[in-house]
DNA sequence: CGTGATCCTGACCGTTTGGTCAAACAATTT
DNA sequence: AAATTGTTTGACCAAACGGTCAGGATCACG
């Protein structure tokens, strides 16, 4: 039965093989395209021996889920109010980039996930999401009070950075397709058009000003 | 058998129900998760009857699919060499805002296939589609050439003038679970916010200081 | 009103789906 | 090495899947 020594060697390695199979299988199909049988045989195991471990089809889903959210919001959790705002925001968007780069399943297990409604997840999204949205929402406001940042409503900055930065990993096929290389290259030019874009648009007018002016 | 009349009014209005059923259903499911019953139920119609006009779920996807291309990038091609190079691209991006919140199950329909390794519309990408988009980033770059448009990598620009828009279709849930409302107020808002993000990008380093300096 | 073409459906088929289970197998403890 | 616990699997199940088909209903038209 259970167990208070807590999981043993095989059960960490089987649960981590099953739910690095899941990520690849649930964010390259959604949640009702993936089979169990794929999954199965991603990781190395049996259809019955998945079952062991995990509940359900769902359970395997909402584990992946529930173990990623929190890595998910970090960067957004870093934006520091004591930071120098231009910089802090530039730096959440490099950091989100770099996330796409570096996770893109996760990204597109979020996007599949969403795009279906998130049924699975909608009340985190109301709950803690909203709330950390709109915390770091009324910073965003009180820099641009205090003219440090250019006057942009600040939820929509807040997806505009969402928007653009996670584009690179879910619509991944697209981007490679349009310009043709296979490997990570035009990640950096994307950083750099990003960082361009958001950096003109969220510098003070009158900090522009006095740059260009020179 | 094949008659020379073309359809009769029963086809048109069938196949015309079995694709917004299937629009409905696919954008919302993707294509593995949508089912045939599904799309039956929606469209009130059996599934044999459905399979009288469509050969297969495939079929009827990739009729889907086809109809939808040429109305999903007309805005990008309306975008023209001849008007103001800032405005145009404002234009380019209001409409396809505009697009986002009048068709978003389009939307998602073509976000779940390209989440999904874009299988049935691969060839598109990079035949088509990146026609159309290398033709416009060179037209872009032209503009920026002489100086009427600030320097951004055009690709990118277009990347992210389509992740932002689109954004609003793909993630409506997201979007609806932060912001509270129901309709489609939070649009006009991001009208004014996606304008000035990207005037404010767009716009010549020379003109903005003119504009305010004074 | 008849007749040929079109349209529609209930019953059915083979396969795949998520999930179960008893029994075999391996590890660990005593 | 026996006993206990934890792990794995082949065989199996009911339901749902995409798709077929023979035949009945409905239509357009002379």
């Amino acid at each position: 039965m259970t167990n208070a020594t807590g999981p043993t060697r095989i059960q960490r390695r089987n649960t981590s093989l099953i739910l690095e199979a899941a990520l690849e299988v649930f964010s390259s199909q959604g949640f009702g395209g993936a089979t169990l049988d794929q999954i199965a045989r991603h990781a190395g195991l049996s259809k019955p021996n998945l079952l062991y471990y995990f509940a359900s089809k769902e359970a395997i889903h909402a584990a992946l889920l529930d173990g990623l959210l929190e890595t998910w919001l970090d960067p957004l959790r870093a934006l520091d109010p004591a930071g120098e705002p231009v910089d802090e925001i530039v730096a959440y968007v490099l950091r989100k980039l770099e996330m796409s780069r570096e996770f893109p399943r996760e990204s597109r297990l979020f996007a599949n996930e969403i795009l279906q409604g998130a049924p699975r997840i909608g009340g985190m999204i109301t709950g803690e999401l909203k709330r950390l949205v709109d915390e770091k929402a009324a910073l965003i406001a009180s820099w641009q009070a205090a003219g440090r940042v250019a006057q942009l409503d600040p939820h929509h900055l807040i997806f505009s950075i969402w928007a653009t930065t996670q584009h690179y990993a879910d619509f991944d096929v697209q981007v490679r397709g349009i310009l043709d290389p296979a490997g990570d290259a035009h990640f950096a030019r994307a950083a750099v058009f990003l960082e361009q874009l958001f950096r003109g648009a969220l510098m003070p007018r009158e900090d522009f000003v006095k740059i260009h002016a020179s």
